[in-house]
RNA sequence: ACAUCAGUAGUGUAGUGGUUAUCACCGGGCGUUGCCAACGCUCGAACCCGGGUUCGAAUCCCGGCUGAUGUACCA
């Protein structure tokens, strides 16, 4: 068993994940997050959140799961989420029709499937593995589609990212924002992709949780006012030259920017972010890099990518979060299909005085001149230089066809007009995160199986199994354990569980099995502390803390005990403390 | 998508054609129990789904579903 079984066999059974539909044989790519499993998700969404949207000021937004078909012809996902097939006759393999041909052909990616089936038949393409006759060319798109009202109702799909109802939004988020750069939204939801066939867990799924920001800035400042904040943050980046080399750098964000590894401030500034948000959630440090997006891998639109990776017990590394500058694309592609200009207007300190040299044709004697083409003559005129409208007899080149035009019917003349600001289509910047896979490297780098020696009469190792969660995503904060199940005991228990409550902990009752049992169970779950009822507590209000990675415990007084454990939790508090230590 | 292998209580498993399907942990109840997976009694719980071969199938065959691995794919 490896740890990745080890790890998802304690997440079925102690309720973190369950497989999605099991009763009914279950399908691949959905995944149930149980009890536990859902308060742990929903503690590190919290945390993001406190981020991004607490921190630095990006609010939340929720836009519908399906979007119609427009948004998804304008994102390119019709189009463009998808791959070009080509099945091979013989051996049936599979392969990217684009692939088979890119290296005979200039633009493979753009083709059509109708081009690329010319192409290879143009180039005598055969299958690659058994030489044998290759199909046409489909299109596999990932996007599930769905229909929106009855009958031929409009075309709709489930989102593939949450990112597109936030672009859609723009105008209204602009406006919301009393228009001023940067600024920018966030959203949390469920995104769908039809994967061809998912596997690796939680890894790949069909529904999965995203957490992205689109941040809209200035494409002309790309400085962050903040940066000091992470400047000096030592990080593992893995740049694209040190691909070619295998090298990873530990580099600070400051000197990745002096040497220009990184394209600017606000993209530092945002792996920066993503570095301190995955350490928080429990991400090991030493298992988290920054690869940059290669030359060749990065979409053409963008400027710089770098994707935070997790090194994981069975998969390697794995991409958990993406951060993209991805320019003014997805504002000028929704533009474009919408007809609607998506752009901020900003007015300068000081309006900006322009002197234009300005033609005017006189089109009243223009249009009975040249007829239809007096259009074509005025726009050529306006191109022209004072020099040669000086002259008497103007002569005028319009598709290829000379044209005269007397000199008196063209005035022109230097004009100063003032300019007091522009419109500016801003760029985006997008951290994008796979809460899901995030979910999991979390457990993963939280599991810990810990030999506890041999003990004296007992010839076999005794083992513990700990989930070494951070405090704040725990999904048990606190257990409550009566020593003995005695009526006495219980009642202080009962009552002491619910002055933690008043407090907002999180805590369990639990008073089956010993003593022993009960904290290995709860160390199974990550449970940080537990507190222990005993006689003492009945004669003198006190009670054992215990805590879950050394095993230690404190007495702690009753009274406070609330405050006390908060404080631990929340306030990095001191264990020995927390109460006289035995 | 293709190929190979696998699927038995909540979990991990034994079982290669023949009564009531093994064992452990697990979970519940009762008793016992003074702090790191104690003990006794007791109860609960499974052959992935469908078809076929056979007097008889968890076991053999076919199809499906699910999982693992490899190849392909992966905004």
């Amino acid at each position: 068993m490896d740890k990745y079984d080890q790890v998802i066999e304690l997440a079925k059974r102690r309720g973190f994940l369950w497989n999605s539909f099991e009763l009914y044989g279950g399908t691949a790519g959905f995944y149930d997050y149980g009890p536990l499993g859902s308060t742990l998700k929903r503690r590190i969404e919290q945390i993001w959140r406190e981020l991004y949207v607490v921190h630095e000021g990006y609010m939340e937004i929720e836009t519908p799961t399906v979007g119609i078909e427009d948004i998804f012809l304008a994102s390119g996902h019709v189009g463009g989420f998808s791959d070009p097939l080509c099945e091979c006759k013989e051996c049936k393999g599979a392969f990217r029709a684009d692939h088979l041909i890119d290296k005979l052909v200039p633009s493979a990616e753009t083709m059509g499937n109708a081009e690329l089936d010319a192409a290879i038949k143009e180039h005598g393409v055969s299958c690659p593995e058994c030489e044998g006759e290759l199909g046409e060319a489909y299109e596999f798109n990932l996007m599930f589609k769905t229909q929106i009202g009855p009958g031929n109702g409009r075309q709709g799909y489930m989102r593939p990212e949450t990112a597109q109802g936030m672009f859609v939004d723009f105008l209204r988020l602009a406006r919301f924002y009393r228009e001023k750069l940067p600024f920018g939204a966030t959203q949390i939801g469920k995104s769908y992709r039809n994967e061809i066939s998912p596997r690796q867990g939680v890894i790949r799924l069909r529904e999965f949780t995203q957490a992205e920001a689109e941040i809209f800035i200035d494409p002309n400042d790309k400085k962050h006012p903040n940066i000091e904040r992470f400047a000096n943050t030592m990080i593992n980046l893995y740049s694209d030259a040190g691909q070619d080399t295998g090298i990873v750098e530990k580099l600070s964000l400051a000197d990745a920017l002096d040497k220009g590894i990184i394209a600017h401030e606000f993209l530092a500034y945002q792996i920066g972010l993503t570095n301190h948000f995955l350490q928080r959630v429990g991400i090991a440090g030493n298992k988290l890099r920054f690869r940059q997006h290669r030359k060749d891998e990065m979409a053409h639109y963008a400027i710089d990518c770098w994707d935070a990776e997790v090194d994981t017990d069975r998969f390697g590394w794995i991409e958990i979060v993406g951060i993209a500058d991805r320019t003014d694309y997805d504002l000028n592609a929704h533009s474009t299909v919408s007809k609607t200009e998506l752009s901020i207007y900003r007015e300068y300190a000081e309006p900006k005085m322009a002197t234009q040299f300005i033609v005017k044709p006189n089109m009243g004697q223009l249009g009975p001149l040249f007829k239809g083409k007096a259009k074509a003559v005025a726009d050529a005129l306006k191109a022209m230089t004072q020099e040669e409208l000086e002259k008497d007899e103007i002569k005028v080149m319009v598709n290829e066809e000379e044209y005269t035009v007397p000199g008196d019917i063209v005035t022109f003349a230097e004009e100063t007009t003032k300019i007091s600001g522009e419109t500016i289509v801003p760029h985006v910047i997008e951290p994008s995160y796979g809460i899901d896979r995030i979910f999991y490297s979390v457990i993963e780098h939280a599991f810990l199986e810990e030999k506890l020696g041999k003990s004296e009469d007992d010839e076999e190792e005794d083992a513990r199994i700990i989930m070494k969660l951070q405090n704040e995503v725990a999904p048990v904060q606190v257990a409550i354990l009566p020593l003995l199940s005695r009526e006495e005991l219980i009642q202080h228990a009962r009552s002491i569980e619910n002055r933690l409550r008043t407090k907002g902990l999180l805590v369990s009752y639990d008073d089956s099995g010993t003593i022993g049992r009960r904290y290995r169970r709860n160390d199974e779950i990550g449970t940080p502390y537990s507190v222990t009822i005993d006689y003492d507590t009945v004669d003198e209000n006190t009670v054992t803390i215990r805590e879950r990675d050394s095993m230690k415990q404190v007495r702690a007084p009753i009274s406070g005990l609330q405050e006390v454990l908060y404080d631990l939790m929340y306030n990095d508090k001191e264990f020995e403390s927390a109460g006289e230590a035995l």
